[in-house]
DNA sequence: ACGTCGATCTCGAAC
DNA sequence: GTTCGAGGTCGACGT
């Protein structure tokens, strides 16, 4: 990494400001920017933000963060690919951040720099997650008993209508047509419905009974009920023994899922 | 603001950069940490990311943001309230965030720092946001014809069940009575099947005819076809004749939504 | 605490 | 381009 920080200076002026933040944007730099600031954004809706201390991060790819000292989320943002535009005006350090699709445009203007960083930064790290709702898919595909015994998978990502996918279709011992709905916390109502979209896309065509069936680590309030009105089935799949059917199958690359002392 | 930022060090030693950080952890500081780092995530699911350059963003309320040089999200993250715990060992200086509920932690392991920023910032400005649904809500019950002459709104935010609050119960010309579903957006089949929902809802205690009305700026394309066989209705609402509204009824602070060169 | 729903949601994948 | 569903979604609001 060397030497990352390319600018890194306290309370620059304006003019001065302008200049770094120019050069960066041309070389695709990380931008980091704090001082005061208002905002304003128009687009698919409209915001306004008065004077107050931010942290404005551009990054590489032309997106856009506006923080405040305080919450998780970015007051306001723009998506990658944004078009840069700056001026200096009465005092005032303006950058203007436009989207073309949707046509939207985030201002940000600086009344003062409390501090400008750029930064040349190299990432090209590996971001794994675990245990995503597609892993659970692809150990119950692997191991089918995971949801019943005597299952078997028909077909992957088997698509009907504009209803989307199914998670999994499969057929029972009893050679009954089985929609499977997967979810990777527990399932609420809305995943009842979006069970009962796809049973009643399938049963448009199938010539043969059908089941709906839930599988996730449990059940919220409502669920249970509108499962039992719909004549569905829940049938509890705990994320650690999807992780443990991959495992076995050398689809997991991480080591110390549950041994290590990070857990 | 005078000089908002208490520290600001290029390529601290890792020693230097963890003193910085206790006292800054202590004093509630807005922190930014820019270095190379790998980060462990464990709670409601689990994460790796391998060592590359990142930004981390630790704020006064004890959120965290880990974010690559690219991408509007963040990689990784912590929501505020955290408890911070730093340690040393072996050139590694690692940050840990842990949140209690539910229990996950956010490991961040520095193995290099390219700049290191405290501030104190102060940001007491306020955000506004136009239109949002509940701005269209307000619009439509100041001014129901929005929706259709004639109509008159029967009770605000009345509830039914669990299936949550209906947007607008009305009553038409004729005596019927109306579901009113509002989306800001163009409305898909998910909207057509939440005023199912409430119409099903009100349906079962209803002593007369029932309508079920969406209101939007436009419809999703599977929207039409599933609103019509539902025997519901649609009806445009411009978020701009909303505001329209509001602003007729003094409701709205912003002054120039429609004619800033913002815009 | 849990459940529901909106969001400038973002992002990706399929068509 | 559009549509659809996942997300450690988050955040707000209500029970």
């Amino acid at each position: 990494m060397g030497s990352a920080a390319d600018i890194l200076v306290r309370n620059p002026r304006l003019a001065e400001a302008r200049e770094h933040l120019e050069a960066a944007l041309a070389a695709r730099r990380v931008i980091l920017l704090v001082g005061q600031c208002r905002v304003i954004y128009r687009g698919r809706a409209s915001s306004e933000l008065t004077d107050g201390d931010r942290i404005l991060l551009i990054k590489t790819d032309g997106s856009v963060l506006v923080h405040r000292p305080f919450g998780y989320e970015s007051v306001n943002w723009q998506p990658s690919k944004c078009l840069f535009k700056t001026t200096l005006r009465d005092r005032v350090l303006t950058i203007r951040a436009t989207r073309v699709q949707p046509k939207e445009t985030l201002t940000i203007l600086f009344s003062e720099v409390a501090s400008l960083g750029v930064y040349n930064l190299e990432d090209s790290g590996v971001f794994s997650m675990y245990v995503s709702e597609e892993q659970m898919r692809q150990a119950i595909l692997l191991d089918p008993s995971l949801v019943e015994d005597g299952i078997r998978p028909l077909a992957e990502e088997k698509r009907f209508g504009d209803a989307g996918f199914t998670d999994v279709l499969a057929e029972d011992a009893a050679g009954n047509l089985v929609v499977i709905e997967i979810k990777r916390d527990r399932a609420g109502r809305d995943a009842v419905l979006q069970l009962r979209r796809y049973v009643d896309e399938i049963a448009r065509d199938a010539q043969r009974p059908l089941r709906g069936v839930l599988a996730s680590p449990g059940l919220r309030k409502g669920a249970q009920r509108l499962l039992e009105s719909l004549k569905f089935e829940f049938r509890r799949v705990a994320p650690e023994r999807c992780y443990d059917v991959l495992r076995r199958h050398d689809q997991v690359k991480i080591s110390d899922y549950f041994d290590s002392d990070e857990r």
